[in-house]
DNA sequence: AAAATTATTTACGTAAAAGTAAAACCCGCC
DNA sequence: GGCGGGTTTTACTTTTACGTAAATAATTTT
């Protein structure tokens, strides 16, 4: 079985509309080097591999991310299988970047269960008022 | 017993030596109305209130949340008992900041999946490399 | 073919979050 | 009693991540 349905090529309207950003943004991340959409002259062609860095662009601006950042963790998954002391570096960056990670995700759950204590005692608090107000 | 010690201030030379932040940044926040000094003559006083709500603030700044963002979350935190309607409006507003955080987490362990995955590749090509190098 | 739409390039503009610099103030102290 | 440290205010500057607008070109529609 092939995949469901594989595009060759996305235009910069049909990405702006999934990603729901403008052209300007997607031409400054060709900019920034972050992705590198062909031409058919002058209009730019967006391959699935462009589709699937956007994706992971997004994801790194929902997480607060920097461009130099997320290019940073765009050059980790873009790195050739290598050799040697090129590997060893590889999962140094790597390391550093889970740190990062997990250290938001720390965040994160502490935030949560502040939230979730809050909603608590507004429940508690409501109950006491006289519930379905 | 007593807490260890709840020192009464603090300077905002010693919050920038704990936040690694600026005194400009301190000020800034100032400005921003999400914390309210103290003073004594024109010199700025800390309270502990104050040094636990810039740690509120560093946490939401590690997590891509803006300085309007934070105080939003900052205003759910502040909220008073507050009565029927209110309440209401109140956990609307707890669920919505979860709502965005707990994608955040989906997004971090999509991310460390996919860092787990080019860190176990580099170990195994290293080992076929023969190991130690 | 004219008109309308869609895309590109170039360039100036802007909001957010501070950085930086200058001048003045207060304070203890040797 | 001047001096070095820390603090404040004011104001201008910078960086990041786009927004916006104008002019041009290519494509599609009528």
């Amino acid at each position: 079985m092939k995949s469901p349905e594989q595009k060759q090529f996305y235009s910069i309207t049909e990405l702006t509309r999934e990603f729901e950003v403008s052209t300007r943004t997607i031409r400054f991340y060709e900019d920034e080097g972050l992705i590198q959409p062909i031409r058919r002259g002058r209009t730019r062609l967006f391959k699935p591999s462009d589709r699937r860095l956007l994706m992971l662009i997004m994801r790194g601006k929902r997480l607060g991310f920097s461009i130099a950042e997320i290019r940073e963790i765009i050059s980790i998954y873009k790195e050739p299988p290598g050799e040697g002391g090129q590997l060893k570096l590889l999962i140094e960056k790597v390391t550093e970047k889970r740190d990062q990670l997990l250290q938001k995700r720390k965040d994160i759950d502490e935030t949560i269960a502040e939230l979730d204590q809050v909603e608590e005692q507004s429940l508690t608090r409501m109950a006491e008022l006289g519930v379905g107000r």
